[in-house]
DNA sequence: AGCACGCCGACT
DNA sequence: GTCGGCGTGCTC
């Protein structure tokens, strides 16, 4: 109740508080953006008008309400900064929501303390707060939570308790564990450790620290959080080209300036021209050039790529494109449904181009930055410079720089995954969402278990500006919003110069059983295969070693990882070497030689994952060369670029890979696509099942005949009549959503209810299963439950029933718009309610159910 | 998250 | 009696 008055008054004086959001921008440098400067000078003359209190947002678990501080003297402090705050016995930041005259008389007035310091200003424009309260509001979330996913690393954080040696003296006697520690911290490096680490690698630690304490061998302090902190390099900047008393070198120098016509960082010059330190020390004492101190940014750079020219468009993406273009200044939203190869891309890119001729920036949402190098490459190719990428995999650093350079108003292309829609954004004019039916646009692991879409939509709103949702298979929410006109659909029906979509074969595997065929690969993939003849071929195997469980073939036992309820999974390291690991904590251990159950040797691995795939392969066609392209093959960096760039340029024959082959690979060269077990996909226990299957095999089936070849696609399965099978086959979507709609519609699945899921879990099984109970009850109770607005399903034992030891419960809510039936106060309260032992996390919308 | 405070079981 | 376990509650 405190946090929701609190967060209604601060959304009302908020427009005091807070500035443009933008301070001293420096100029730009050659398409090379400077970060706004820090810290506002803090005079303390001006501000002298009496006591001034400040509101802060803490950035502390089980904190969720805002403290009032005593700003001290002379400070100038507005809402939105971030601040160093004691709290307890810690120092943690937080964010100012407010200034306040006078101290509210909740606040005890002994008992009140002052800021520290503040950390940084001016990091939250207006608009942008307000979308961060949206956040918070929809999807549960305590407001410094959400704050914290949307800030970049080393704005927030807290200072950690440390432990040094002092210096050596005498060794009194010690209890044993005080011993064990002193020699811990005297033979590993410095002698410095956080009290956290050491509490982890050995026993009884506190304890001991305080025995070591008392003797004074050792003193604990308080290190400050670590901050980023913009990167300061020299750079050269000319101030006159011309002269008389100028060397052959120094004019040289002197003309590469002004040929680059903008500032040069120090080393890039020396490099260039050859040069050395102290000649352009002397070039700077003459007053020619000066030689500053100025911000690096340490964005993503990629390598370099021939620039790229706008292309012809097609008729229907002609006519997408132009109607795009008349609504650049309205909230609207439309949805690009065009079929995989009909060149979607090239719409976004001339749409981004006349976004950015306004002077507006253009945000390019990917659903893994990773697994697509090549339209990163066409967005650089095209806009060169004006290119930022953010998303997770980047350093610390640049994640900081790219946040803060979209402080600024210059237009830019970012292109990013689900995390940047949490960036500030200003002066956006367009968002993009590319295969906006990702389910990685969703967040399910910690709150705010936001979807990118969702955000995109109420940027879109706020900034006035459109939003293109583009895809070949429409999420059904998008497609029930376009049925209903509240989205524009634009369609593009054929690929680029009409090249046709390849035919889909319908392989019945249990025919093949019966003819005696026990080969994953069925007869006509085989002849496929057979006659590729130079080109290539894409074998799609659904999750990653899907079924490659061991299993014991004389009694039936399957080996399971013991801290999750799922069968472990074979993988090959180096030749022959079977190691199982478990999918969900990474668990590790060697095949067993015998039946851990009966003793039997014939412990064997079973289904076809991709390496079982790749290895019949090998057997059955020695001369193909084969590629492996699943997350085993693709965890170092760039591996995905360099599998891709191996393979397009006709490294090898065939590719083995899962999911990942669905997304945005463009290869001419893939004449066949053979899809292994569609069934897995189908008989997931989740109601997306089937929208997913079509979802999956559409996109795996467009990856063939891109080129100038017609292409054909070979799909197996055991149920051949099933019907997703058979919109598959004849590339109808219309009917599939049709028809998968009605079926939702009496069941009172989304888009025609609200989900909300809540995830219990708990090391302990009995307590997890009492907490839901006891949850689940406590809801039945609530009005818009017992009034029938709202229903609640479970509580149940979640499918995956243990995770990294932890036991797992979950409660399904179901209903009408949450928003307007008071239900998520009720939510965000029912974490109190939970013991310590029992986590809760609310999932709104969710869209995993495992 | 830390950290203090406070209430029960096994020892000098 | 006290040391030391960890369950509960608070931090402006």
């Amino acid at each position: 109740m405190l946090m929701a008055a609190l967060r209604s008054q601060s959304t009302q004086l908020h427009p005091l508080g807070f500035t443009k959001g933008v301070c001293n921008m420096q100029q730009l440098n050659g398409g090379r953006a400077f970060l706004p400067c820090l810290k506002a000078e803090v005079s303390s003359a001006e501000y002298d008008e009496g006591p001034a209190f400040a509101s802060v947002l803490v950035d502390c678990p089980g904190a969720t309400a805002a403290y009032t501080y005593q700003i001290p003297r002379g400070w100038r402090v507005q809402g939105g900064d971030v601040v160093e705050v004691p709290f307890g016995s810690q120092v943690v930041r937080g964010i100012v929501l407010e200034v306040l005259a006078v101290l509210p008389p909740s606040v005890d007035p002994q008992g009140l303390r002052s800021l520290l310091e503040v950390v940084d200003q001016q990091l939250f424009p207006k608009d942008y707060w307000a979308l961060l309260e949206q956040i918070a509001t929809y999807y549960c979330t305590p407001l410094i939570q959400v704050v914290r996913t949307a800030l970049p690393p080393g704005v927030l954080g807290r200072s950690q308790r440390r432990v040094r040696l002092r210096p050596p003296q005498g060794i009194p006697p010690l209890s044993e564990q005080g011993q064990h520690l002193l020699r811990f911290l005297q033979t590993k490096g410095s002698g410095d450790y956080s009290v956290r680490y050491l509490q982890q690698q050995l026993p009884k630690v506190q304890r001991a620290l305080k025995e070591l304490e008392r003797l004074g061998l050792v003193e604990t302090y308080l290190a400050a959080a670590a901050s980023q902190q913009p990167k300061r390099q020299q750079a050269v900047v000319l101030l006159n080209s011309e002269g008389k008393t100028l060397t052959q070198r120094q004019r040289q120098i002197l003309r590469y300036l002004q040929q680059q016509g903008r500032d040069c960082w120090l080393q890039e010059v020396l490099k260039a021209t050859g040069t050395t330190p102290q000649t352009l020390h002397r070039l700077a004492a003459k007053g020619y050039i000066a030689i500053v101190q100025q911000q690096h940014c340490r964005t993503e750079q990629g390598i370099a790529v021939t620039p790229d020219r706008p292309k012809t468009l097609t008729p229907a993406q002609a006519t997408a494109l132009h109607v795009i273009s008349k609504h650049l200044d309205c909230a609207q939203t439309f949805l690009l449904h065009g079929v995989t190869g009909s060149g979607k891309t090239e719409v976004y890119l001339q749409v981004i181009a006349q976004c950015l001729g306004r002077g507006r920036s253009a945000l390019l949402l990917v659903p893994e930055i990773g697994l697509t190098p090549q339209l990163t490459d066409r967005v650089r190719a095209r806009f060169g410079e004006r290119l930022l990428v953010y998303h997770s995999g980047l350093s610390e650093g640049e994640r900081y720089d790219t946040w803060r350079l979209t402080l600024m108003p210059e237009p830019r292309v970012i292109i990013g995954t689900r995390s940047a829609v949490l960036l500030p954004l200003v002066g956006l004019g367009l968002i993009i969402l590319d295969e906006e039916h990702d389910s990685g646009y969703k967040q399910d692991q910690p709150q705010p278990c936001y979807h990118a879409r969702t955000v995109a939509q109420w940027r879109s709103r706020q900034q006035q500006c459109p939003l293109i949702l583009g895809t070949a298979t429409p999420a059904l929410s998008t497609w029930q919003a376009a049925q209903e006109g509240q989205i524009h659909l634009l369609s593009l029906p054929q690929r680029i110069h009409a090249a046709p979509l390849p035919p889909i074969t319908i392989v019945d595997m249990r025919q093949e059983l019966h003819r005696g065929n026990r080969s994953m690969l069925s007869r006509p993939l085989q002849e496929a295969l057979e006659n590729l003849q130079g080109q290539q071929a894409i074998l799609f195997v659904p999750r990653r070693g899907h079924s490659t469980f061991v299993s014991c073939r004389s009694c039936g036992t399957v080996i399971y990882c013991p801290h999750c309820s799922v069968s472990l999974t074979g993988h090959l390291f180096g030749e022959e070497m079977e190691v199982l690991r478990c999918h969900y904590c990474n668990y590790t251990q060697r095949v067993p030689q015998r039946c851990p159950s009966c003793g039997s040797p014939y412990l064997k691995p079973f289904g076809g994952g991709t390496q079982r795939v790749v290895r019949e392969l090998n057997r059955l066609f020695p001369q193909l060369r084969v590629l492996r392209f699943d997350s085993d093959t693709t965890q170092r960096k760039g591996a995905h670029r360099q599998l891709l760039t191996q393979f397009a340029a006709g490294e090898a024959d065939v590719m083995v890979g899962t999911q990942m082959l669905t997304k945005g690979i463009d290869l001419p060269q893939v004449a066949l696509v053979g899809i292994l077990a569609a069934d897995s996909l189908l008989h997931l226990p989740d109601y997306q099942a089937a929208e997913r299957t079509f979802q999956i095999l559409t996109q795996v089936a467009g990856r063939s005949g891109r080129g100038a070849h017609p292409g054909q696609v070979i799909l197996q399965t055991y149920v051949p009549d099933h019907p997703v099978i058979t919109a598959v086959k004849a590339y109808d979507w219309d009917s599939f959503a049709t028809r998968e709609l009605s079926s939702r519609a009496p069941l009172g699945y989304p888009p025609y209810a609200q989900l909300v899921l809540l995830r219990l879990s708990s090391p302990d099984p009995e307590d997890v299963a009492a907490t839901a109970q006891a949850i689940a009850q406590h809801l039945q109770r609530l009005d818009a439950v017992s009034q029938g607005d709202w229903e609640v399903l479970g509580p149940a034992p979640a499918a995956i029933a243990k995770i990294a030891g932890r036991y797992r419960w979950q409660i399904l809510l179901k209903g009408q718009s949450l928003q307007t039936c008071g239900l998520s106060q009720a939510l965000i309260h029912l974490k109190a309610e939970c013991p310590r032992s029992t986590r809760l996390s609310i999932d709104v919308d969710p869209l995993n159910f495992l």
